[in-house]
DNA sequence: ATCTGTGAATCAATTCACAGCC
DNA sequence: GGCTGTGAATTGATTCACAGAT
């Protein structure tokens, strides 16, 4: 790993702030690359990752050039090297351990789901308040109580909670992982949490997505309206 | 309803574009404004709608500026009203009837999630392409195969696709929807879709919502590489 | 010749600040 | 006095366009 990085890591107070808009297509680049990486593909061109994202290539440079100046004139980047720089800077350079809450059709779908592994993030545990459901399997994780968060953070080195309750359930879900020393939740109930500062919350709401996509196609610019 | 139209539609060439940015938040606005109605709440102003929402409240007034002049000076806006126009300008007026596609984990919890009637869609049906789970229930619905969807689309005035498969099968998902007469679809598996331009596409990937989440807190400020 | 990296220019989003109305 | 609605100002994001490296 170390061959791989050509400037030493730039100390935390000359650190670029990279704008929000970028972070949010980081992500995107490195789910191309790695595929790119499977495919046999060692070189990409910013205008080759911009047409496999959907983007321009001008953004895609100026995206790259936030990370450092790690491309070759009249050659592209080398994608394995590419892949070492976002994941540094997005902190993926070690897996993260993840713990869900709610062990019901969602908690289940969340800790089978095939895109956090292959994306630096590890289902360590499953947690439930109901007892029925503990001592049950959920994707090959033994489902313990929700009394046990506490422990499992400590010992465990768990830092990121994922709520897969009922929407009634989920600040109560959020309040016990706060409690038990979390600080990065991603929620997945249909509700908005109301938490302290120093947690931060991430929450994704199926139905609002659709709201929004439906904004765009069919509901809105055909008024058909069945 | 007639009743709470105050000014007549504009018509189509003076519709105003809202910006993006704007878009993706009024779902959010109608989220809190339907919860007030139940809290009995029938007038709310910029401030307060923004410390829900965790926005500032001017932000709040040029949003929902968009859609019109609805408030009143010195008051605040009537939350059954406010409904009514952002509900009009989403398209959501009427419930919107969608398809899941893939009857496992995911396909289970999505059609199960109950943030979906609260916000104007109706999980219609349930395919799979695995003819040992056609016949079964998954949340009420019996699945069927994904042979039908032609008819589903035809007959039951589906207009909106979920993929809810692996990876692996994703873009054969999403191609069969296409192909089916779908031009709206929402996508759950960690992949990138290729469709034509006349097809809307959204994806969620869980993962890259985790990585998002973690750069901005745990896994960059404080470098702990535990 | 080709493709990156980046200032400069443009376009979009947010915030300010206050006139207008209740 | 209080709150909306909105131009004007500001800040942020995107795109342009080209100098510079290979």
């Amino acid at each position: 790993m170390a061959e791989l990085v050509k400037s030493p890591a730039r100390p935390e107070a000359l650190r670029r702030r990279i704008p929000d808009a970028a972070v949010t297509r980081l992500p995107v680049y490195l789910q191309i690359l790695n595929k790119s990486i499977t495919d046999g593909v060692s070189q990409v061109s910013s205008d080759q990752l911009a047409a496999l994202a959907g983007l321009n290539a001008a953004k895609v440079r100026k995206d790259l050039s936030y990370l450092g100046s790690y491309g070759t004139r009249g050659v592209g980047y080398d994608v394995a090297y590419l892949v070492y720089q976002i994941k540094r800077e997005l902190g993926l350079l070690n897996d993260w351990k993840v713990v869900v809450v709610g062990a019901g059709n969602l908690g289940n779908a969340l800790t089978n789901y095939s895109g956090f592994s292959s994306r630096g993030f590890v289902v360590s545990s499953v947690v439930d308040i109901d007892v029925a459901k503990v001592g049950k399997k959920v994707g090959g994780i033994i489902v313990r109580h929700v009394d046990d968060l506490k422990s499992i953070v400590n010992d465990d080195n768990v830092t990121i909670g994922l709520i897969a309750t009922p929407p009634a359930s989920a600040q109560c879900a959020a309040e016990l992982l706060v409690a038990a020393g979390i600080k990065s939740i991603l929620n997945f109930a249909a509700i908005g949490l109301t938490m302290p500062n120093d947690v931060s919350v991430r929450s994704v709401d199926f139905g609002m997505e659709l709201q929004i996509l439906g904004y765009y196609e069919q509901l809105h610019r055909p008024v058909v309206c069945q």
